[in-house]
DNA sequence: GCCAACGTTGGC
DNA sequence: GCCAACGTTGGC
C-alpha cells in the first residue's frame, strides 16, 4: 500500500466537501500537470492519502482512500488526463499545518516542503507516520 | 495582491 | 531540441 498527499483549495472542494460524498467518494479530476497525474497512475485501492488545504488554511485535515483505479478525467474529453477516485476515511483530530511541518527536523525533505506546486504527491512511510502522530490521528 | 518558482507552449 | 514567452500555482 502506498501514500500520497492530495492537495486541495478548501474554498473550491475542501475536506467538508469530500465527506459530503461518502463512501462511495468521486473522482479526483481536474489535475492537469503530468507529474500528478503519472503519480494517480501509480495508485492501487487501498492506498490513502493526507488531505491537505491549500491557500486557505494549509495544513494536512484528515485521510482519504483511493478506491477507484486511474480512469480517464470525466471533466475533459483530453485523452491525456486521467484520475482516481477516493474516499474520506477520517478527519485529523488536529489539523498539522505547513509551518509545523517545516519546522520539524525529520520533515524538511517531504514534496510539499521540496516541490510545494506538485498537487498529488508521493509521502513516504515515515513522513506519515510523524504526521499522523502530529495530528494525533491512527497512521 | 504580489511575486517567485515552476510548467507548458510554440517559434526558430 | 533549445529557449523565450507566457500562464499558473501557492506562499507570503
Amino acid at each position: 500500500m502506498a501514500l500520497w498527499l492530495f492537495k486541495s483549495e478548501p474554498d473550491v472542494f475542501g475536506w467538508p466537501d469530500q465527506v459530503a460524498l461518502g463512501d462511495t467518494g468521486g473522482e479526483w479530476h481536474g489535475i492537469r500537470n503530468y507529474q500528478a497525474r503519472n503519480n494517480m497512475r501509480l495508485m492501487q485501492l487501498g492506498d490513502r492519502g493526507f488531505f491537505y488545504h491549500s491557500s486557505i488554511g494549509k495544513e494536512i485535515v484528515g485521510i482519504v482512500e483511493v478506491i477507484g483505479p486511474s480512469h480517464p478525467d470525466s471533466t475533459t474529453d483530453d485523452p491525456r488526463w486521467d484520475c482516481v477516485n477516493v474516499r474520506a476515511q477520517r478527519p485529523f483530530a488536529h489539523a498539522v499545518t505547513l509551518d509545523k511541518i517545516r519546522n520539524h527536523p525529520a520533515l524538511t525533505e517531504m514534496v510539499l516542503v521540496k516541490n510545494s506546486r506538485l498537487s498529488v504527491q508521493p509521502v513516504r512511510p515515515e513522513e506519515w507516520d510523524i504526521i499522523c502522530a502530529l495530528g494525533q490521528t491512527e497512521p
